[in-house]
DNA sequence: GACAACATACCAACCAGTTGGTATGTTGAA
DNA sequence: TTCAACATACCAACTGGTTGGTATGTTGTC
């Protein structure tokens, strides 16, 4: 029974790095910060990666895996309505709208909007980690059209990608005014368009 | 009759900034590369700045300018129906989403994502820009607001900003996945929104 | 001749990345 | 079972270049 093994520089650099960007960015982060974060010496960060660059493009990987796993295991799957389950998905993510900006907001979003001139693979890797996550909006939005018997001429894909985009926006707000209330409120906005769309009474907000 | 006098240092350094944020952020953007796209030593910098972040802020409240300057000379301000004027801000607003993101997305708010914590005076200048220009559109959000006698639960101020995060999220979509049309497709549901809350048909699309 | 608007020359701190090395496995043949 | 050969993980010290910022000119205009 090994158990309790310490967690591998590698990994203890790539937590790092998810709570350093949200904080200050990636440009701004150094790599000694990085490793004094981690605990961890340079000589380990340019054993485990061989550039900077090359940090980035885990960390957004890394990312895409730790927010891939947490949404999996979130209540509103469960819903057997399949727009119950976009509309669950919507209030969970005003629901993580706590704390400071540096604790809510978008590992890949804030990466991307400085990196994706300089970098093609930080680029790629932030576009993989929010399209990814919004291609599993889209299967429930897909569902829900069905079920409904709906054609509209929009697509589940932009619906979902539009979804992203508010949220994305919502967190440059709420940096911006240092008021995650802004980000709640443009959260409220979505739900109630995505009501609108499918013929819905608007809910009784909170 | 003075006429064409060369633009001073501090207006060639302002606009520099306004070219080099946008392509690289603000931390990525060194002092010296501002001076030689300004065509200016670093002796006028420091004559006209008091440091990096000092121009960081006078550049967004450069961006704040230049942009409400554009803004307010635009058609849509001629429409005689307050919500034609909303509509016509998002056309345009859409109709702007042309060559390269660098070309198109927002100084304010890719500043202040990488900057919110690091610098108080950046923050509030690109704030000040984001939200400002918000409040144009907020006055005629409730102008149609009073012409449709509508109260609905929502604010005229939380839809203007609602659009903004749209905007904002659209260029972190485009970004991404270096295609604008993706940031059109959301500037589509933008307006698809506005017309349902004014109980408006959908126009047809482009 | 005074002062604002610049230019030139320079600096200490910091940057990403490299070096040469150690400690701890893992493998495979005798 | 043992041990040489090799691989992986990590470390402390260093390097050349870049950084934001300063100190000290020069120049044109009122």
């Amino acid at each position: 029974m090994p158990s309790t093994r310490p967690a591998p520089a590698r990994t203890k650099l790539l937590d790092a790095a998810l709570s350093l960007i949200r904080q200050k960015g990636f440009s701004a982060t150094s790599v000694d910060e990085l490793c004094q974060a981690a605990g961890v010496t340079k000589g380990a960060f340019f054993h485990h990666f061989e550039s900077k660059e090359a940090l980035g493009a885990a960390a957004a990987n890394h990312w895409s895996e730790v927010t891939g796993t947490m949404f999996a295991a979130a209540d509103y799957h469960r819903e057997a309505d399949p727009l119950a389950r976009v509309l669950g998905y919507i209030e969970l993510r005003k629901s993580l709208l706590e704390g400071e900006p540096a604790e809510f907001t978008c590992v890949a979003g804030t990466m991307v909007q400085e990196q994706f001139g300089a970098s093609e693979d930080i680029r790629t890797a932030c576009r993989d980690s929010i399209f990814g996550h919004a291609a599993t909006l889209e299967a429930d939005i897909s569902a829900a059209l069905a079920a409904y018997g709906l054609s509209p001429d929009w697509t589940a894909k932009s619906l979902a990608l539009h979804s992203q985009a508010v949220l994305q926006g919502a967190f440059i707000l709420a940096k911006a005014s240092s008021d995650r209330e802004v980000a709640r409120d443009m959260v409220d906005h979505l739900s109630r368009y995505v009501r609108s769309l499918f013929h819905r009474p608007p809910a009784q907000e909170a």
